[in-house]
DNA sequence: ATGAAAGCGCTAACAT
DNA sequence: ATGTTAGCGCTTTCAT
């Protein structure tokens, strides 16, 4: 591998000379450029990117930390995100903490030890870690990890306005919702608190059953939905994120009920895979590609020293039209 | 950022022992070692990763170059990969190359540049790219770029065997086979002349729909299919990839056939999202973690030195029981 | 217009 | 056992 070191060598010139043709950065005579430039071609010479990082102060990467890659909403997240950091010249580096104990802790440390620009965190909070301390570029999406961080997410007061709506205005009188416990502060539990009111105030009654956020990928199939065999038969109404909405539909279906005509169902996400199944299900649509922009662009916004930036913003969301309602 | 210079100043002591401190090389007295350590707290230090990679010629990351994340069969490789890596201490970067033309050259630039150690390619080979000429470690994940570039690939003979089997023995006598053309040497087009050779040899009619092997997302939805549909009305029998057999079965359902009665539906890589629709689908399963396995393993041989790599390594394929078969 | 030299933050060899 | 120094590959003064 040849430094620029060997090209002033051949070229026979001072190795600041070669840097600055290389660059094209100040007063260079046409003719030696042209010479280093051959040289350099000659050589087969590649710059060392790491060593330019060092002198630019960035290496040009962001980080991405999701819960679980494969789950369809983070996949999307992540292609956006990845080509929208692309667009402004960045690279993308992921973790994936499916099953590893605190392992974002890896790359907060990363971010810290200049390996990346900035990090895009779409984990749960990680109790015991001062994330304020940490003077480096962040954004969350759809987390919230403290009020100084912009946190970016969709409006899920709308979504679970929209979803509430959809099986009201079908005549539903017992729905069952899949919800989370816990983390009562993500911006994403809205969905649930906002449906749950709108139901009870409706005077429809509202089954429960209980979902891990952290353990929600496609484990959530056919089987995982099983074990609530019998909330389904009892409800003419279902609230479920994707996979647990397409787990239910088959269930139901296998059980001989009818969608949507004895059953309605009602998807939050509603990510490409709910397009597949059949019919399709009707939902609330999260806008991936928005919530990426959005964060790359903030998150870009902050590494080059823009203060201004706000630190709740909200993604609009929309109505898929499908077979289930 | 305080560096080592500033523990050093703090601790009274040379740049030299507090790197042999913190690192814990060579020797150091047990009383400085802790003055330095706690002076290195102080100025809450934190090593600059890009800096000692300079030094110890490793940037720790490997990257990984898909046609599309929301594939769900990259998707699982992109997961499984980047576990690997983890388990191995080292961190993936990520490149998708949808939409852009020949973006992968900028992956292939980035690690001619040090930038990572090594590289993962699952995307098609390049015209005009002399990859022999990169004298980085590479390995290929089911696309051939060189005979002596490691290729870590399923058995699609069996999987086209297998597949072939299910149909057959099933009593089909036309069935319908979803192919892309072109690339014939990549080894997961074997599928595809195997399955072929066998309905040809026991004299079952063949219908062929062609699909583009670099377009191939989540558009393969029931949309895409529907152009097919005459096809699909004719065939008794359909081999098809996840996300078109998903569409077909769907279009097959609405026309009122009955799956598997009348139409045997047998899917190629069987990903999870086969257990979501009704009846789940019946097919040739990709070992996808196998294979991310093998490809990091093969690539940290190389990253070692170690040259005694095998440039041909076929992961095996399995049944996947299903409802449309 | 160009070469020489300093230095980015760190490691490792060499003194002491 | 510890300080000093050279140098990783490059950029950027500062002379000339």
């Amino acid at each position: 591998m040849s430094s620029i070191r060997d090209i002033a060598l051949k070229a026979g010139v001072g190795i600041g000379t070669v840097s600055r043709a290389l660059n094209g950065t100040g007063y260079i005579a046409e003719d030696t450029k042209k010479k280093i430039l051959n040289a350099a071609r000659e050589l087969d010479y590649k710059p060392n990117d790491p060593v330019r990082s060092l002198y630019r102060n960035r290496s040009a990467i962001v980080g991405i930390v999701v819960p679980d890659i494969e789950h369809p909403f983070f996949t999307g997240l992540l292609k956006h995100v990845e080509q929208e950091l692309f667009q402004y010249g960045y690279r993308c580096m992921v973790c994936d903490i499916t099953g590893k104990e605190r392992r974002e802790l890896e790359f907060l440390e990363m971010l810290q030890q200049d390996v990346m620009d900035g990090l895009i965190i779409c984990v749960d909070p990680l109790a015991g870690v001062d994330i304020e301390s940490i003077r480096k570029p962040l954004v969350c999406i759809e987390r919230k990890w403290s009020e100084n961080i912009p946190l970016i997410h969709s409006n899920h007061i709308k979504g679970g306005e929209l979803a509430a709506g959809l099986l009201k205005d079908a005549g539903c009188r017992r729905v069952l919702q899949f919800a989370p416990v816990g983390a009562e502060k993500d911006p994403f539990m809205n969905r649930h608190s906002t449906f749950r009111r709108i139901m009870e105030e409706s005077g429809i009654e509202v089954l429960q059953a209980n979902i891990l956020s952290n353990r929600m990928g496609y484990e959530y199939d056919g089987q995982y939905v099983k074990q609530f065999s019998d909330l389904i038969e009892k409800a003419d109404g279902i609230f479920a994120p994707d996979l647990v909405a397409a787990g239910c539909l088959k269930e139901a279906v296998e059980h001989g009920r009818k969608v949507p005509e004895e059953l309605k169902i009602v998807t939050y996400d509603a990510m490409p895979l709910t397009r597949l199944v059949n019919p399709t299900l009707t939902g609330v649509a999260q806008d991936v590609l928005r919530l990426a922009r959005v964060a790359v662009d903030t998150i870009m916004k902050i590494i080059n020293g823009n203060s201004s930036v706000d630190c709740d913003l909200t993604i609009d969301v929309s109505f898929q039209k499908g077979g289930t309602v």
